[in-house]
DNA sequence: GCTATTATAATACACCATGTTGATTAAGTC
DNA sequence: GACTTAATCAACATGGTGTATTATAATAGC
């Protein structure tokens, strides 16, 4: 990963900042495939040449990209996994969320309909194995389970960090990591009900226009639960 | 979406059928980008015109598939939702499980690494109205929080039918929507766990090798809830 | 079965982004 | 200030694209 510790020249890292703010404001407004290297090159006003000194195509520049994130998201899960210290998971969660605020634009990209599945493929693939000791810890069933579930976390997550960057990270990313945290702890449906939940096979009937609810809503706040200290 | 009730030619059938065949072939082995109309027409032993008769583009082909799955994905939901009747969710989760097998090589291919985001994207605003209702039902909480429930939601039923097509769908889709339906209402850490859950906060140590668990394990089930009768 | 219709094949064409090269100029490093 | 390296510029062959035109085959309707 940081196979090139010794610093890059300064020119280098500014052709690749000015590629990296010219890719970002394309993708804002059009999907990565009628992205071509010549308007990407135009408007980061450079040669085209430049462009394939560092990267084969389009493509190979968001992939490039991502490594990067996801360095850094090692980066920020390593304190947490200290080799026979324990796994926690809401400092994990906060820590995936406070990773998502820090690279919003490209999370909001990433995770747009002109977004790449291979960015969800990869934190899966991070992600697994940081999940996978909680979950033998506490059951008993094998690998197939753990896969879905997994799988659901994840897959979850990504979705609320897509509707959270959608919004700018509005919310501060403990709420979220509160959030997801209650949600897998108490499930998707039950998580900031009422209090009256009603057992599997509850047939809901279809709320009414002027349904109940949202009322005595603590400002901003969402169901916070205690938070374990790192 | 049936704008065209009376059947096509037989020519035109046989034209897209050997198309998509030829399509789903090659996205197994390369990124959606990397494939050309030359190729595709070549594979599929037609004239390259004909694609251009029908498609703009491949990936305006792969949108005009997703087209067709949703109108499929719409037909299976209505009469899960008449009106004045109910939501039902285990219902509702056993549809999109159905489906997904249906469509088993095109859903492992959209959400492979190569896939579509805006397939997801589109999962996710079909989905969204069916759940709220169900959300209103039992929630005190806004709008905020329930976009944030709700992608999560269907995002991590989305990474469920991932793991599972990729595993061909080995288990009935009555099995993996009791699944999605647990760790809807009992969420995604207390699922199938050994009964002593944790509260929040616990830190969990990490497991050893020959960790715990997978032993009383019973056969291609994992943990059935009761089902609501349509 | 015959006819009118429509889809596909066959071929040709201009267009443009691509990827690469070699020489030149500019900038950064030590 | 000299050495090193990055970026520019111009030029080029390549290949897929999208479109048009004509010919041929399959289909649908009666």
């Amino acid at each position: 990963m940081a196979e090139e510790t010794k610093k890059e020249d300064r020119r280098v890292r500014r052709t690749k900042k000015l590629l990296t703010q010219a890719l970002t404001e394309l993708l804002q407004k059009k999907q990565v495939k009628d992205i071509t290297v010549t308007e990407l090159t135009d408007l980061a006003d450079m040669n085209r040449g430049t462009f394939y000194l560092y990267y084969r195509d389009i493509f190979d520049m968001l992939e490039k990209i991502e490594d990067e994130m996801f360095s850094s998201l090692d980066g920020i899960f390593k304190p947490l996994e200290k080799e026979g210290d324990a796994l926690q998971i809401r400092p994990t969660l906060l820590a995936l969320f406070q990773f998502a605020a820090e690279h919003q634009e490209m999370c909001r990209v990433l995770l747009s309909p002109n977004g790449d599945m291979n960015f969800l493929h990869r934190l899966n693939e991070v992600m697994r194995e940081k999940w996978r000791s909680a979950w033998q810890t506490i059951h008993d069933a094998g690998d197939d389970e753990f896969d879905y579930y997994y799988s659901f976390v994840v897959f979850g997550c990504a979705g609320m960090i897509r509707a959270w960057v959608n919004r700018e990270c509005k919310e501060p990313a403990a709420e979220m990591a509160d959030l997801a945290d209650t949600l897998l702890r108490q499930g998707g449906l039950r998580a900031g009900g009422k209090g009256d939940f009603p057992p599997a096979g509850t047939v809901f009937p279809l709320a009414p226009a002027g349904a109940p609810g949202r009322k005595n809503r603590k400002e901003g706040k969402f169901h916070p639960v205690d938070c374990a200290p790192s």
